[in-house]
DNA sequence: AGCGTCAAGTTCCATACGGGACTAAATTGG
DNA sequence: CCAATTTAGTCCCGTATGGAACTTGACGCT
């Protein structure tokens, strides 16, 4: 690719968007954060992982008493029972020591209950109870029902094509290089 | 919509991308959560939000001494400079005294720079200066860098898509409804 | 003009968070 | 088969974080 070929692409990604926003109001920053920024990418995502996340959160932490890494490790063992910390640690990007703290709680809480895996004496494999069956299920809903209203901006056609694209960089996402902090060593 | 129509449709966006997936490889939870999981859009969105985020912010951190929201602000003054405190809460998601702290921070440390705003003497305006310009300049570039090769697992069409369609969610998200936590006191 | 409400920022404070050191079990390898 | 290394999970502790209350200026209303 040329160079200036190059820029343009930049400058169309950037960009993305802004015809189709036409007149609709967007606040003065989050327009120049969409549509004037470099990091289109990593804006929008992060705009809309922070708009989703926070209310539910809040929400959840109000309604069950659960702060968000017990949810998350809650959430996980609903999606799929019998999983080890380590395990959650990784799908979820929390470090370990927050998720084995969120552990105990739940466990404290009777929530969730936990058995030495007898293959590997060092860890633990993790289950969820009735009671947090239930609890995983209520808090679901508000869940989906902001997905579903974070989704309808779009066509279901459109749902779609975003679904696959967004699991496609998931699935690439091992082969990201990794950041070196190891430079200039100017403290 | 009937009924019917509506699970295929749900069963479709939960799994897209599945065939695309193919053989390769992603870590077993990883692959529930984006293929088994009615919250397919959220949690794509918050683990590229992590994934992308993580290790960028620990480099700024230490390269620049900058914790996230006083890189938050520098950055959106970046864009735009001349705003206000508000302005950055707002667009960026972050509780107005975590924000003014790091104003605060930067201020000291003479990255910013605070003018009262004539207009309405409760609130400031804020100003980069050209210290705050190199460096925002400099932490810039990993971001960049990191889109690039976040936004490598698709094609430029694609990429073009999906900035798009993100776009438009984050242009509807004003219309989201609110979240009520107003319910059952069953404290 | 004067009162109540609202909005911009700041301050206070309890607490959750995450880095890093630690323990114990597994694995590697010579 | 015994070091050396890696991995699972916990613990300690300083710090960043965000809720709530507060201050001060703007604004609306009669």
């Amino acid at each position: 690719m040329r160079e200036t070929d190059e820029k343009v692409l930049d400058n169309l990604l950037r960009e993305g968007g802004l015809a189709a926003a036409g007149h609709r109001h967007v606040e003065d920053l989050v327009a120049v954060k969409l549509w004037q920024n470099p990091c289109w990418l990593s804006f929008r995502i992060n705009f809309l992982a922070l708009q989703f996340n926070e209310p539910i959160y809040r929400r959840i932490e109000k309604e069950h008493g659960l702060p968000r890494p017990e949810f998350v490790v809650l959430y996980s063992l609903g999606l799929s029972d019998g999983l080890t910390a380590s395990a959650i640690c990784s799908s979820s990007g929390f470090p370990k020591n927050t998720i084995s703290r969120a552990i105990q709680k739940l466990i404290d809480k009777k929530i969730i209950r936990r058995e030495v895996d007898q293959a590997d004496l060092r860890s633990f494999v993790l289950y969820i109870t009735d009671e947090g069956k239930r609890i995983v299920d209520q808090a679901m809903q508000p869940m989906v029902e902001r997905e579903k209203a974070m989704a309808s901006a779009l066509t279901p056609a459109e749902q779609l094509m975003l679904s696959e694209l967004l699991a496609k960089i998931v699935v690439d996402s091992p082969n990201w290089p990794l950041i070196t902090n190891i430079e200039e060593n100017e403290e």
